[in-house]
RNA sequence: GUCCCCAUCGUCUAGUCGGCCUAGGACAUCGCCCUUUCACGGCGACAACAGGGGUUCGAAUCCCCUUGGGGAUGCCA
């Protein structure tokens, strides 16, 4: 058998970290079994649905590398199917109009809930066959079963049962016409062949309905997998609240599309006490049994480990150009050589690319202040000489690299009789403008001897007209 | 309220059909080491089987109840 899974996301908003978890199990099934991979955009609700977001969706999946062998195909170009099916369960008794205006349902489902019964359609014109109340346009209710049960075999859950008496006569036509999601899945999931329905938990309570409705039109059900949820850290369903939920936040923010990828992959499934996989490790070990049943969630601290390990590996050159794009825009016209050394220099430092392009400032920009903290302890006046004598010391070496800035600056401290530590800080704090950047000679090296020079003159200018506080 | 699902460290999880689990790994946190700073790295610490009943020689693993959490209960998807 071919297998045939689709990811099937509403577009009325970005392609949020659940979503994109779905897409990619659904994604990794159907490629690790040499099956297709459909998308399909569930746009019946018109009043909700936007091209933007399906442009949002269609990005995020693409920088996520997920690539749909079919579609996307709109529901909303659909339609005339989805009236046919409808006129098809109409004409074969399955299916009926009900005549109920949306006050009445609302008045019904107070009144149920306030006699402690389970809110429900009552079937009031399941029968009716008298004449229909004028002026009103009705919906269309599928005609669920009113006994026996329906057995989802679902892939990660295990065998549910839920009983017919639970399902109400869902609607499957609004009253203008347009037909509503459950009937636009079930037809789809049966013309696109899909044969594996991968997706969160929160569609379980759907699956008895679309079962009855598939089953209705002589249908052979697909396999389920029903996925648990993502919360946020409150517990609650992900949403807005909880900060970044878009994927493209995450990858403005600098994370690599690799760091994503097993940060999604390893939230709700495992392989072992595995915490690193490859796109490729990914595809050889996925298997739907390793889902997890419980909900999972979703924490950033890890997300930025994650990619501070691929930063690590990630190639040099791919980093450099997006270093430059991050950077301010004047100084992105920097020389690649030194992207490339600043690249070396960060990539084991920062979580981000963005945290990278923050911090990388500094190699190519003069400080236009000096952090006040090491600034009130390194660049006061006992550290003038120090960084005078250093300044025409530096600007005399002939060559410069790491070793022999690293040699200069270690033979004044010893001959000073002075400790590192008192040498380095205040020339850190000079170059950098503070306290907190790479190896020092490796800094210096790439910033270059004469940006080094023309800064330490500038803290030295700095020092001598700093007003000596009374002491 | 009713229905469905879930339940191991703060978080992600391991835990092949009950014994090797005095519960393992990772993130986070805290120490120590490395180090001119910050990181990285190394070592270590803290920290969990929700509770109660069963079944069994033996249960984190099986059953039941309770509790807790999530989802659904839409002319949203």
């Amino acid at each position: 058998m071919q297998v045939r899974t689709r990811f099937a996301p509403s577009p009325t908003g970005y392609l949020h970290i659940g979503g994109a978890r779905t897409a990619l199990f659904s994604w990794l099934f159907a490629r690790a079994n040499g099956g297709s991979f459909v998308l399909r955009i569930e746009d019946t609700d018109k009043e909700r649905s936007t091209q933007a977001s399906v442009d949002a969706i269609l990005e995020g999946m693409e920088w996520l590398g997920l690539d749909y062998d079919e579609g996307p195909f709109y529901q909303t170009q659909r339609f005339d199917r989805y009236n046919e099916v409808i006129q098809k369960l109409l004409d074969e008794g399955k299916a009926y109009r009900c005549y109920c205006s949306k006050e009445e349902l609302e008045a019904m489902r107070e009144e149920q809930v306030a006699n402690k019964q389970r809110p429900q359609y009552d079937r009031r014109y399941r029968d009716f066959s008298g004449e229909p109340p004028a002026g009103v346009a009705a919906v269309i209710r599928f005609k669920n079963p009113l006994d026996g049960a329906v057995v989802i075999a679902d892939q990660v859950l295990g065998q549910i049962t839920i009983s017919n008496e639970e399902l109400d006569d869902l609607i499957i036509a609004r009253s203008d016409g347009t037909p509503t999601y459950n009937l636009t899945v079930v037809v789809d999931d049966m013309d696109m062949n899909i044969t594996h329905v991968i997706r969160g938990d929160d569609h379980i309570n759907n699956t008895p309905r679309q079962i009855n409705l598939i089953k209705a039109l002589g249908g052979i059900p697909p396999i389920y997998a029903h996925a648990p949820m993502i919360l946020g850290d409150d517990g609650k369903r992900m949403s807005k609240r909880h900060g970044a939920v878009s994927v493209s936040a995450y990858a403005e923010e600098g994370i690599l599309r690799e760091a994503m990828l097993n940060y999604l992959v390893r939230l709700g499934w495992s392989h072992g006490d595995q915490e690193m996989f490859s796109t490729a490790e990914m595809l050889a070990l996925f298997k739907l049994t390793g889902i997890n049943k419980s909900a999972s969630t979703f924490d950033v601290d890890k997300l930025h480990w994650l990619n501070q390990q691929y930063l690590k590996e990630a190639d040099a050159n791919e980093l450099a150009d997006d270093l430059a794009k991050r950077l301010p825009e004047a100084l992105q016209a920097a020389p690649r050589e030194m992207l490339l050394q600043v690249v070396e220099l960060q990539r084991e430092r920062v979580k981000s690319l963005s945290e990278m392009a923050e911090t990388s400032v500094l190699f190519f920009q003069d400080p236009t202040a000096y952090d006040p903290k090491p600034a009130k302890k390194f660049l006061g006046k006992a550290s003038l000489p120090i960084l005078t004598d250093l300044k025409e010391r530096l600007a005399q070496l002939a060559h410069w690299q790491a070793e022999a800035i690293q040699g200069c600056i270690a033979d004044y401290a010893d001959e000073k009789g002075l400790k590192f530590g008192k040498v380095g800080p205040p020339v850190r704090i000079a170059v950098c403008g503070n306290a907190n950047s790479p190896a020092l000679d490796q800094t210096l090296t790439t910033i270059g001897q004469e940006a080094v020079v023309r800064r330490l003159n500038t803290a030295i200018s700095y020092i001598e007209n700093l007003v000596e506080p009374a002491s």
